[in-house]
RNA sequence: CGGGGUGUAGCACAGUUGGUUAGCGCGCUACGUUCGGGACGUAGAGGUCGGGCGUUCGAGUCGCCUCACCCCGACCA
């Protein structure tokens, strides 16, 4: 037992060095062989297509449809928009070669010299240029617009290190690439989809995100605007769960992408794109999970109920089973995912540990005992609370507790939030509170050199200005220049 | 690309001033006893010690080279 315990400590310590001594590490992914990419386990992965169904039923909802552009994209794409060379093109795969050949000196296989590409392919970083590209031929009249596109797509970007989940060099997510034909739209869009992002990351994801606006210096290459979502981890860092970037006309300009309008005059299209990553997961795990392991919110769990049984003998085993088929039917009846672990190669004190671990919300056991009584034992893996609870009526009790987890997760986190944000009138004070780990509210001049400045000093970036923001008028905290409004300053992932 | 660190069984590690047959724990396999918080006993399987070259009678251990990974910077969702 003691050696068990301490196993644990291990791994505990392990998952600290990605996720700063928070949880336990809960076995959803694990290292490739290729630099900074990660293998997604089925049980990460269940979790992932939840995020996708229920994004994309939201996308859908507000005239969405998916599509497929090429991994691929020709090296020319990439220079059209200017801005987007500057802020992107660096740290990408390129593909220069088409062909293998044997090695003449019987050495495996080598890249055959011959099969070198007239034009470099990249391997998508983003899928802007592509998009914009192909758009090009589909647009050609305001009856074509708005043309509302998503994809789900891996993309690539060899970054220089790599953190698993927040930051790996192919990952996966969605990305919203929206032609309009105004001004007014094409901004109501961007909006729109930052807006159904935090609704996402609180409703779904039980996290509390500031919805704000990128300051100059984080805003997307490209773009006119760049709208994110904030969220706070357990340790008081800031991590960007989504954006959404107003790309005004550029795309359009730099891919001659017009349209005719009902004056019967050319004009350009008015672009925006928005999308959210696996790192989601990441957030996921660092806002909820403790040191037993993943703590799921109900709506994004894969596994909502398990049902364990306790049982000392096949005879018992049937016992049980038959009190728990009728109660599986009900819970499926009424929407809820319910497992029943009744493999007898593992005992119950491990089936425990190990659905904690993988942040189950809701576990019963039941054994003899509760037969004999016709009760049932549930505990919640946020709390950690057991309760005996009578078997009658426990499905709805069950759903009750389920939404309850739900609505707790979310207070506990935004309680966490509040308790941890300052509003921080003090050069001297900002850096305590950064150093306790919060989120400081402060004036700053605007200037992107006072924001570096800071960065360097302190290791805070400005994460936004928030759109509920306090807008009074002040003085910076760090140059004592006028400024417009208070803006979020936090460390970062 | 700079600075630091680690490579020994599936995982996590120990391995003395160089010494003969390379070890512990977890996991794995078989059998038995167990089963209400990660069970226990017994018996097993599993290694070109990251790779290469060198020093030496002898290298997991020393030297040089190389590769991979991790951490801190620059880059970034």
């Amino acid at each position: 037992m003691a050696k068990e315990l301490k196993d644990l400590t291990k791994r505990s310590e392990d998952y600290s060095k990605w996720y700063n001594e928070l949880v336990v590490k809960a076995d959803l992914a694990e290292q490739s062989a290729v630099r900074g990419c990660m293998v997604i386990k089925p049980y990460g992965y269940a979790i992932w297509e939840k995020m996708q169904h229920t994004l994309d039923e939201m996308f859908k909802a507000t005239g969405v449809q998916n599509a497929y552009f090429p991994l691929l994209i020709p090296k020319s794409f990439l220079c059209r928009e200017a801005e987007h060379v500057e802020g992107f093109a660096k740290e990408c795969a390129v593909v220069t070669h088409y062909r293998l050949k044997n090695d003449p000196e019987g050495n495996g296989v080598i890249v055959d010299p011959e099969a070198r590409l007239e034009e470099e392919l990249i391997v998508r970083p983003t899928s802007e240029t592509i998009i914009w590209g192909t758009y090009k031929n589909w647009i050609h009249s305001y009856r074509d617009l708005p043309l509302l596109i998503n994809q789900w797509a891996n993309v690539m970007r060899w970054e220089m290190r790599t953190r698993m989940f927040l930051r790996t060099s192919e990952f996966l997510w969605q990305e919203g690439h929206c032609a309009h034909a105004t001004a007014e739209e094409n901004e109501a869009r961007a909006v729109q989809m930052i807006n159904l992002y935090a609704e996402f990351a609180e409703k779904y994801m039980a996290m509390p995100v500031v919805k704000g606006v990128k300051s100059e210096n984080e805003r997307f290459a490209g773009a006119l605007n760049t709208y994110t979502i904030e969220a706070m981890m357990q340790d008081g860092k800031a991590l960007q769960a989504g954006t959404s970037h107003n790309l005004g006309q550029n795309f359009a300009k730099a891919f001659d992408v017009t349209f005719i309008n009902k004056d019967n005059k050319p004009e350009y299209v008015w672009a925006n794109s928005w999308g959210v990553s696996t790192r989601l997961m990441g957030a996921l795990i660092m806002t909820h999970s403790d040191d037993n392991g993943l703590v799921l919110p109900p709506h994004l769990a894969p596994i909502q109920v398990v049902i364990v049984p306790i049982y000392k003998n096949a005879d018992q085993l049937r016992q049980i089973s038959c009190v728990v088929e009728p109660l599986m039917a009900e819970l499926k009846g009424l929407g809820v995912s319910v497992k029943y672990d009744d493999a007898d190669n593992r005992r119950p004190g491990f089936k425990f540990a190990d659905y904690e671990l993988k942040g189950v919300p809701v576990r019963l056991a039941i054994g003899a005992r509760d037969l004999e009584t016709g009760t049932v034992e549930l505990m919640r893996r946020d709390t950690l609370e057991k309760e005996t609870l009578p078997l009658e009526g426990i499905a709805g009790h069950i759903v009750r507790e389920l939404e309850d987890i739900q609505q707790s997760l979310y207070q506990k986190a935004l309680d966490r939030r509040e308790r941890n944000t300052y509003v921080v009138d003090s050069y001297e004070e900002f850096k305590q509170r950064l150093d306790e780990g919060a989120f400081v509210l402060a004036h700053w001049d605007g200037t992107t050199e006072t924001e570096e400045r800071v960065k360097a000093e302190t290791k805070a970036t400005i994460r936004c200005f928030p759109l509920d923001g306090d807008m009074t008028p002040g003085t910076c905290i760090f140059t004592g220049r006028p400024s417009a409004c208070r803006v979020l300053f936090a460390r970062n992932y």
